[in-house]
DNA sequence: CTCCAGCTATGTCGTAGATTAATGCGGATA
DNA sequence: TATCCGCATTAATCTACGACATAGCTGGAG
């Protein structure tokens, strides 16, 4: 294995350190190697029943969902640290699609070993749930945003999220993360136009608020961008089980 | 007991029929008891971590998101044979809070009782991470069609899943299901203003679409409906699990 | 019976954001 | 070198939807 599975990005993610740690241990042992695809390499798509999970130790993708005409939702960026594949495992198929937008890195499971695992062992099928439960309040918090906020209030939102779960992982250096999606990703995140994004992405560059050009998002105070965002406080996410 | 565990209704319901039955066996054996409450009743709220958790024998409820400036997202209508309360059993909060609408009965549950249940028995906490899942796909079905779709194809979104569920549930008669909310709750569920959502629901009801009111839905071609609405064929949820 | 509150209904107007289109620019290809 | 391609940028125009205002309906409280 190319990478030691000690060193993992997913024992940095704040949703597994809310996981029992045996969890963690239990997964080793599935793992039927690694998998490296270049950006656009399609990873699971909506419909289908994936016979391999992955987690992702680095690079990064997208979720979404896509309309007959074209119309495309994302509903989340995957970032290193992510499990892929949990609603081909509990439904029979995956319920969006899954693609790289830069070169990736996966630890890739098999599918019916790593469920029998999980429905079979109480602790470890626990955290299953735990995982479920932590994208469906993502989900809403997404819902919320979409719904009711304005452009730079979804823009604000969006970015501080990012910024914070980035640094959280140690992936960012001083003031600046990694964000290498293209400002179409998060119109399409947002559900807003390709150019009104660009336009109240200026104007937010302008009130230096945020900038995010090359790949790079750079934020210079958070809290102001998490306030404009609306941003509720995360007492939940990052907390152990009862 | 006031009803007979046989007839809850929650075994009507497309998710609970996927579960294993054995589960809701077990469920019966930590009822505690039964709750009547009226219209505008909280039942969680988000942030809490509610000792009881809920499912919905009759009536019908909102669970919802609000912003501190008052904005509200409706992330979900309540049904009979609802599940409520199961990230505060698996989160330590609850995620967005839940309101009855009409007057409901609801099966009582301790949390820590039945989650206990849940968290050792493997068979039975699989069924937890299914019910998980299964919102975790609605609501991303439901952001791309806050995201993407206009109004008109909101609305029949909307409405023809709400009629399709009711029908399920044996909660309909004929081309009706009861629908019993206020024009703002389903604004604020699908981001519209209300005024939009009533003109909207105004020139679908001249064009037949269905119409809606004192609490009664009428569809006279749910297909039609469905396919104004964009709505995926749902080959997911209703299926057992592998 | 009136009063009031909550809801639906509709018209007018304003605007955030969609649409279209044109320009520029670096990177790949050859 | 030239050509192409994907993406960011910017400006001009359009429109779906929001905001505001008014009126009508119904049911409950006094």
């Amino acid at each position: 294995m190319s990478i030691k599975c000690v060193n993992c990005p997913i024992r940095k993610s704040p949703i597994f350190q809310a996981m029992d740690s045996e969890t963690l241990e239990y997964m080793q042992r599935f793992k039927v190697g690694e998998l490296v695809v270049e950006p656009g390499t399609p990873l699971m798509s909506e419909g289908s029943n994936a016979p391999q999970l992955y987690t992702a130790l680095s690079g990064m993708g997208l979720r979404y969902k896509l309309l007959e005409d074209g119309r495309r939702q994302v509903i989340s960026f995957v970032f290193p640290g992510d499990f892929l594949g949990l609603q081909s495992g509990v439904m029979r198929e995956m319920t969006h699609s899954v693609e790289a937008t830069t070169n990736m890195r996966l630890c890739v499971f098999d599918r019916s070993e790593l469920f029998n695992m999980f429905r079979h062992m109480p602790g470890r099928g626990f955290d299953l749930t735990w995982l479920a439960a932590t994208q469906e309040r993502f989900l809403g918090e997404a819902m919320t945003s979409i719904g009711q906020k304005s452009a730079t209030e979804r823009i604000a939102w969006a970015m501080s999220r990012v910024f914070r779960h980035l640094q959280a992982m140690g992936e960012g250096k001083g003031k600046s993360v990694p964000m290498p999606y293209r400002q179409q990703d998060l119109a399409d995140a947002l559900g807003l136009s390709l150019v009104h994004t660009n336009k109240t992405l200026a104007r937010m560059r302008e009130k230096q608020l945020m900038s995010w050009s090359d790949g790079l998002l750079t934020v210079s105070d958070i809290e102001a961008l998490e306030e404009l965002g609306l941003v509720e406080d995360d007492g939940v996410a990052s907390r152990p089980l009862m």
